[in-house]
DNA sequence: ATTAATAATGCAATCGATTGCAATGCTATT
DNA sequence: AATAGCATTGCAATCGATTGCATTATTAAT
């Protein structure tokens, strides 16, 4: 049987209102009674009941998340500065992962509104097109923080890295190192990140008196196997270009696997740079230069924007989108 | 406002209880009378408060996580199993990584505690000598399993890899491709995992009718400079192994690294197997050879455990170990 | 000493869903 | 027609903490 504040009550001769805000250090009760009460409560191994609080005062000082994949470098950081911020500030973080699928995304979401969450932050699934999972949290002004992968559709704060700066300074960097004719794999073009990757990049063609060519561009979804067909085709092509930029590690490194296997000289005959820095990025041969996102302190920003709205019970409706800076990592797949 | 069974309650004339009855399919509400509940409920948008259903029954269909570091890739593969089994049975999963601190290992497990969650599914921290915090969950008989890190101090149920099982095979593997003189890197003795490795290790040795050689066994904290610093050691020695087994992947690299840069050739000149198959281990030169994990596996089956032990509110205190089998993955570092 | 003012504590309703038991309605049997 | 028996539905308490308002205790002021 768990003790109650009716228990300490009882053994203490006062009223359950006393305990419970003694318990909450309510300065209207006195220093003397609040310590009696702190004393045996602990002697009698009370435990709040959280539940019945939460229910009791509709909130639950609980942050729901949901990433596509909690395995993935990028967001395991994001989480990691969410639960820094988040644990300082007395919230509780609850983690899920969509796998990139609408339906457990969808699902996912209405468990955790269901679970009285008081403030969401997601990061959108590939597939994710229709946002009436989202409603749930936006109609009842519920704060809720896109980050990464946003989108127009949904008014939210939303936090992003500069994925069209990455992407530009990528580029540059394989200009500025000698390339002339580069490729790019891109994802799809539907979806935010990839979209400003690429715009990166053509920008950064465009400023270098580069005209971009179409038939260097190929947008898939972004597998290491995407990497290797495009290039595959190319080279079937006799389109082989000197450089290439990939809005993911992973398919840079399809393209490094596929290229070694085929005695193409990697930097020297084509440079590459990624992007997101996977952890495995710094450690293949050769290394694979990229863009590092600051996926921790994304986080921390996401994290306080969702508390501050919580705690500001004014509905916030001057959304604001927070573009992070990106760094440019250069390694050995495009060092001269 | 949310809608409550009072107000379909009152929009049909009816009780509340009947309505609560209807939307759980109780079977003593009539076909018709449910059909109608249930679609005034639909038309109301009728969202259950989990909450207070959370706090009369007494439970929160909710099982809680708690491992080291969601991003290591054998952890996420259980955790994946873990939402697998838990989804499909009408079971929300809340993750929460201990970064391998004890005060925050302590901490999480009382949040999950103050709120209720069903049962705790658990791979201890690195650090973790006292088990306080998950008498909160043993004393009350809330279903506890322990996974990978386990320990004897608790009586629970427990799953673990084949340890013993992986290092030998590992260790075998080397001596058939001609191994004679093989070090090892540990880990801290203390953890269950890295004892069982380093007794594979010896035992693979002892039937091969090789000596241990306890000058070639390091035991650190498992990082990459640990294995670059016990390379170092044995080189400044004119110790040189013939092969290296490594607890974990994250040595072997660090070892791959070092030896690569004074030269020496791998696989022919040193071997090295390592354990876990994060996703780098695939994709550096040479790739390393490793221990796989049934990580999905052991999710799956410690989210069965937990859910039966919640059904069952029989409090079975036959408590066993289950050891699922690893598999040598045999790549380049370690191919003849 | 009396009253006003403040400090400290208690009362009782409340949050929304669940559930044991009671009550009602209906059918079938004699 | 009366009653038994079953099928439905309703009543009301309950879970534990919180909180607006009321009440009591204490101190200060006149």
């Amino acid at each position: 049987m768990e003790i109650t504040i009716h228990d300490i009550a009882k053994q203490l001769n006062i009223s359950a209102s006393t305990v419970s805000r003694a318990l909450k250090n309510n300065p209207i009760i006195s220093e003397s009674t609040r310590k009696r009460i702190k004393k045996t409560a602990e002697e009698m191994g009370y435990r709040p009941n959280v539940l019945a609080a939460s229910f009791r005062t509709k909130k639950t000082n609980t942050i729901g998340v949901i990433v596509p994949l909690i395995n993935r470098h990028f967001f395991s950081s994001v989480i990691s500065g969410i639960e820094d911020i988040a644990y300082k500030n007395g919230f509780t973080v609850t983690i899920s992962q969509s796998n990139d699928k609408v339906e457990k995304e969808a699902k996912i979401a209405q468990t955790l509104f269901a679970n009285r969450v008081d403030g969401l932050i997601l990061s959108l699934g590939m597939e994710t097109k229709s946002f009436e999972h989202l409603k749930l949290f936006t109609d009842r002004k519920i704060p809720l923080i896109l980050f990464d992968r946003v989108t127009d559709k949904i008014d939210a704060h939303k936090i992003i890295a500069d994925d069209f700066g990455g992407a530009y300074q990528a580029t540059k960097h394989l200009i500025e190192n000698g390339a002339r004719k580069i490729a790019h794999i891109g994802g799809p073009q539907t979806i935010n990140i990839y979209k400003s990757r690429q715009e990166g990049f053509i920008a950064a063609l465009n400023d270098a008196g580069l005209k971009t060519d179409k038939s260097l561009i190929f947008n898939g979804t972004m597998t290491r196997n995407d990497g290797i067909e495009a290039l595959k085709t190319l080279r079937k092509n006799n389109k082989l270009p000197d450089a290439v930029f990939c809005a993911n590690d992973t398919t840079a490194l399809g393209i490094i696997i596929y290229l070694k296997e085929i005695g193409i000289k990697l930097p020297d005959e084509i440079a590459i740079v990624g992007f997101s820095n996977e952890p495995f990025s710094e450690v293949v041969t050769p290394s694979i230069s990229t863009i590092k996102q600051p996926g921790f302190l994304m986080g921390q920003k996401a994290a306080e924007l969702v508390i501050s709205q919580i705690n500001n019970k004014i509905s916030d409706t001057n959304f604001k989108t927070i573009t992070m800076p990106t760094q440019l990592i250069i390694r050995n797949s495009s060092k001269k």
